[in-house]
DNA sequence: AAGAAACGAGAGCAGTGCTCTTGACAAAGA
DNA sequence: TCTTTGTCAAGAGCACTGCTCTCGTTTCTT
């Protein structure tokens, strides 16, 4: 490795550092060309022999994202029980979350809103797919352990809040509306921003089935 | 009412209008007051008297995208059954996806990510909670309901989908395993993009107690 | 009818992405 | 070792953005 490239390797990192740290504070429309090259100490131009453009940056910064929130998503699984697939399943799902709380706007960047006028390069489905195997190889696993059946109760705290939300229902009811209420929600985004095109190509009988697994659980709670 | 009063409110709801179009084909960001002003045939500072800034304008577009995806769900309960709280959670359901579908990027104004810099005004909160109040009046009276306990078999074509995505799964434990997926998804979005932080304060433990009804739904398939 | 308020138009400021040209420097070939 | 070749930072410049200010003009209110 020339001193050129190790050069170029060495500053693109830079560039991706300080990019990453805009969006941190300001999203996706506050990343600035400009900005990040005032920032190196460089003039705007000189940033354009790393990337093309500010979508390739950009586009950079998602697989980036893809691949960290797809890391977190496996070290949870690798640090969880590997008897008890339910404690995977919440590593995973705790893992995810704080990654998502931690990083808003690069949770944003995959999971939320496309940015307009950008279409995702092929480049961004490899690391997408890393999460999903995580998940699809979870479920397998608790779909194939047998446990009793049972509704758990929300916890203490929960209870109390549930209940003051829908105070003529039993708080594991409300519970199960808004696991619901999430699951519509997420449904929909799922499809809307394009995480299940490649997956399923009869969206709307998928809808449909989903919408009705939805209130199943809801009848299943007393 | 004045002329200019009706003048007013008429060009006042054309720039909405043509904003919402704009917005419509290119995003958020894609929303340029010279470009609306340069449509209606007018100058753009002309366009600050009516609206002091882009963010309000913004602000007016997502509080009528609002009340549209309330209007669309209460439309919907009231065309359904008005006995079958199924029916109801399921027409809602088809409508938000619906209105989604055909409105993208006014959903991912509301639902995704919020525009950086963007802190919603206290305008938007009120629209926000009409949809709200569809989705749990729907949810107490499919409560209410007592169903048999059945777990529903996903239709032909999405079973054979659901086949080849997991090949050594029974279809509608995968489809189960998608339901917990959009749940996990739609709950971390609900809680970082917003609406849900003036209904659950806990969200440490709520969040937990919604990745264990998820997986249970998926042990109970069989 | 006179004053006040609202209005559209225009110029201008600071910022943006991006392109093109220029000169300096390093890496390889003769 | 000298020369060519390709890479690099820098600067000027274009078209665009949100926004502010000023200027006459129109409309409503008193």
């Amino acid at each position: 490795m020339t001193a050129r490239a190790r050069a170029r390797a060495e500053i693109t990192g830079e560039i991706k550092a300080t990019a990453r740290r805009h969006i941190a504070e300001g999203g996706a429309t506050a990343l600035s060309l400009r900005a990040v090259a005032r920032d190196l100490g460089m003039v705007s131009s000189a940033l354009y022999r790393y990337f093309p453009s500010r979508d390739a940056l950009l586009t950079a910064l998602i697989v980036d994202a893809f691949d960290a929130v797809g890391e977190v998503a496996e070290k949870a699984d690798r640090s969880a029980s590997p008897g008890d697939a339910g404690d995977r399943w919440r590593a995973v799902g705790h893992a995810v979350r704080r990654w998502a709380l931690d990083n808003p706007h690069e949770y944003a960047l995959v999971y939320g809103s496309p940015v307009p006028g950008y279409v995702a390069p092929p480049d961004t489905i490899e690391p997408a797919t890393r999460i999903t195997t995580v998940l699809m190889t979870v479920l397998s696993a608790i779909a194939e352990e047998s446990v009793p059946r049972f509704m758990p109760e929300p916890p203490a705290s929960t209870a109390a809040e549930l209940a003051a939300i829908a105070p003529d229902l039993p708080p594991a009811q409300t519970a199960l509306g808004m696991a619901a209420w999430a699951q519509m929600f997420g449904a929909i985004s799922l499809e809307l921003f394009g995480h299940l095109e490649s997956v399923v190509y009869d969206r709307d009988a998928f809808f449909d089935h989903l919408l009705t697994l939805a209130i199943m659980e809801v009848r299943l709670a007393p």
